[in-house]
DNA sequence: AATGAATGAGCTTTCATTCAT
DNA sequence: TATGAATGAAAGCTCATTCAT
């Protein structure tokens, strides 16, 4: 049927059909934010979208769908730019390229996280259990965020400019530490009363040089 | 006949009665876990309690009441040893004594949180949004933890023994880092390849010191 | 094994036995009022008794079966007590004869009433549907009552006291103002700012002259 | 498609709306006679309806709710009756057109009653104490009914075509009557051999000089 | 006789999903 | 595509009744 329509229609339709789609996707980040997958209902989110509860049919296989679909595209988001910004870290050799690199990336990825916004409130509060593709989604997040890590503990290792260590559990320390504090800053909003900049460079002090003197 | 019945008999209708909450609230941790608050039915945690159906309404008003209970009493206790061995830490001079100090601690809460088992998963994983009182003694336990991880570095900033640094930000930092290798190692049983103890000395070599060499 | 009990130990239990029941008969007629058979529990039951759940189970069938014998108990005596006071009307000739009688006869009625109290409202509250029993036991009371007036209408009939008039329709007619009233006194506590015995003299000149002047 | 619907389709769509709920409305009327609300399910309902359980709550927030638009609608039609055919009483002067707007009203009182039928037995039964609202509304009606008529005896005693008597008593009286037989006619059927205008005829009768002769 | 913990059938209500229009 | 009324499975919770002590 679609296929006697002439290219301008088909056009036209999937703009709209994209809109609508991203309507609801924006509406549903929304609503999970608010009340919480379980609480949320999907009269809820056609509500928030301004369209008939059939639509949302029209978009998603399911309640659960939306949600992946959500947490999909968040990740991959994600995932893309990290890869982007990783790679600067890499071949660094002094310790002030190094803490420069690592504020750099946090930046980075705080900003993300920042733009991001619903879906990312989404993504980060770990809505676990409602759909096994979508615990690997979020999984598939953390465990690129642990790999990136460490990998450039061992390279830093390799280079000397890092001190013997279990790459394995700091990786993991710092990824956790992550998460909280964005899981602070971008769901639950406390700033904490400072800037991306001044949070990231606090992190990376703590995370070179610890927390003792000297 | 009850007239002569001896205190033991008593004692043990009124055991008998703490074990069937008890039991429910074994098996309600375990459904939780396995399944998420949301998709536990009731009639999975009475089925793995061998109960009836109308027996859990005898020891609990709702399905949320029994989340609340398990999360509330676990919360508590951990919240109650938290304060015990926390205070050792604070008057601690050289550096070698604050590396003790926290390693000691972190393996106390390491092993309080592995004796408690199902109960400490449920608080760990984080159900949030069911209930407001629950979702306080959550906030609590959170708060306590970086309450006393904020007062330990306020006062190493004092005596000298810990560098300058936002106490607040770190303290989260911090609380952020245990929770995920907790939940990591107490929920998912990712043990990370070490023991106990050679967790809690990577981390607070991690913590102490960072990661950058010299 | 009662059997082998000596006779005062089986009157005391029978008398214990009475008094529990008793207890509970009133305890439930309380607690039907208050609350409406459907809504009354049989806990709130044994609670006001005080008294254990499954005592009750040894005085009573079923929840039914204490508003059974409430209602049964209550209608049987009205009834006896109806029989009784209802001949002395049968055959009187004058006018004022017939006043006094009538007026008695509704004095002894409203003082029945409100000496069983808590039974009379179960009974005028009218829980309909529980059982067919209790619906027999609850129409033969109106019945009788009908049959009475009935009875003396005819008699006044046919003495000519009377006037000719339909003695079914009119017999309903008074029976249904005797509830309405009785209802509003006994079971509301209306108490129209009268005496009982300016009620039955109020309602038997509005029963004998209605209310046209002259 | 649907864009090019005519109105009368609109038209009928809302119609379907209004008469399911109508539909529900009546089934229910017929359940809750038949059984009363208590042993009434909403399944009950909706089978007698023809729909899906689900449906039920698309009309009625819960089972109550049924039962208070029932009532409530009924009542309202009832006091806007009465309010409109009582006026007629208010200022007639000699017997003869007392009695006759007397039996005018009871008989249009009564063909509305036998109109609305079932809903009028759900009236007349008197399902109390299942929601305020739902008490509310009944007393409202009775209470109208009783001002009604004491307010007609009241101009009746001071034109002096009414002798002197205890408006309130009579009033309440009359209505005791009415419902009883109203009750009898409409919800147990019994007929008593009558049409209604001959049973307000002999009510009247009864009512303006009641049962003594001459 | 008295207890009260345990039972489990059965109810109301919710809400994701469908489908005729 | 869009609609929204209708569906019905499923879940939480209640409470009359039982029974071992």
């Amino acid at each position: 049927m679609s296929v006697t329509k002439p290219t301008v229609n088909k056009t036209a339709e999937i703009d709209a059909g994209k809109d609508r789609r991203a309507e609801l996707l924006a509406a549903a980040a929304e609503v999970f934010v608010a009340k919480g997958f379980h609480d949320a209902k999907v009269s809820d989110v056609v509500t928030a979208a301004g369209v008939a509860q059939g639509t949302f049919y029209l978009y998603f296989k399911t309640k659960a769908d939306v949600l992946l679909q959500l947490v999909n595209d968040c990740c991959l988001d994600i995932i893309g730019a990290l890869a982007a910004c990783s790679q600067v870290k890499a071949d660094c050799r002094d310790p002030k390229q190094l803490r420069e690199s690592n504020v750099a990336f946090l930046i980075d990825l705080f900003n993300l996280l920042e733009n991001k916004h619903q879906a990312v409130k989404v993504v980060l509060s770990g809505q676990t259990g409602v759909d096994t593709a979508i615990d690997r989604a979020l999984a598939e997040l953390k465990s690129v965020l642990v790999e990136i890590s460490k990998a450039n503990l061992e390279a830093g290792m390799a280079s000397g400019i890092i001190r013997k260590l279990d790459s394995t559990i700091v990786a993991e320390a710092v990824v956790g530490m992550i998460y909280h504090i964005a899981f602070e800053r971008f769901v639950l909003g406390r700033r904490l009363g400072v800037s991306i900049r001044q949070l990231a460079e606090e992190l990376v002090d703590f995370e070179l040089d610890g927390i003792a003197a000297e």
